[in-house]
DNA sequence: ACGATGATGAAC
DNA sequence: TTCATCATCGTA
């Protein structure tokens, strides 16, 4: 089941939360890849300093400014495509950026998919999609419900990759990784 | 530990 | 128009 576009009208934490063990399936070349979410990050509001929004709205950043449910992907160290989903409403710019995925059937177990770069590369996500909503399978890239509890337990919290610069927000615990055991 | 590799945004 | 920076990864 398609999650509504009213899911990620929500709390940044919350979604980025609430996403783990979702389902993120990509539709390509005649083959649907259907991969669990593993890990998230909470690009967190204007203030947030290791956010791309918190120096107000650029021409590349502007897509966070929007409704939720859309895609926000940037290419970041001259090769590489990162895929986020913008979330809160409209004018409240924030974002989850998508950082692991497990691919489910046998078929696809070659796919490396941990790591925010490898992802995009392995399931071909690149600028074209961005500003194209996930709740609508129409765009062959897509965001599913879970089918399976995730208990709390099974939640690991840490800190952000990548964003030492981000003053007093480099320590926020804004990073969601699914463990199989809780 | 570091280089690849180019868009981005801020300064000038 | 220039220039430092960058939500990373592979090789070492």
């Amino acid at each position: 089941m398609l999650l509504p576009q009213s899911f990620y009208n929500r709390s940044t934490l919350k979604v980025a939360r609430d996403l783990l063990g979702c389902f993120l399936v990509r539709r390509l070349g005649g083959k649907t890849i259907k991969t669990i979410i593993t890990e998230t990050e909470a690009y967190h509001g204007p203030r947030d300093l290791a956010s791309h929004a918190s120096r107000g709205k650029t021409p590349r950043n502007e897509v966070m400014f929007g409704p939720p449910g859309i895609i926000y992907v940037y290419f970041i160290y001259g090769m590489y495509y990162m895929l986020n989903i913008v979330t809160g409403p409209r004018d409240y710019p924030a974002a989850v950026l998508i950082r692991g995925l497990t691919p489910i059937e046998e078929g696809n177990r070659f796919l490396n998919l941990a790591g925010p770069a490898r992802l995009t590369k392995a399931l071909s996500i690149d600028k074209s999609f961005n500003k194209l909503p996930v709740f609508t399978k129409k765009h062959g890239l897509w965001i599913e419900a879970r089918k399976i509890e995730v208990k709390p337990s099974q939640i690991k919290r840490a800190k952000r990759i990548g964003i030492d610069y981000a003053g007093p927000y480099r320590y926020k615990k804004w990073r969601f990784i699914l463990k199989k055991e809780g």
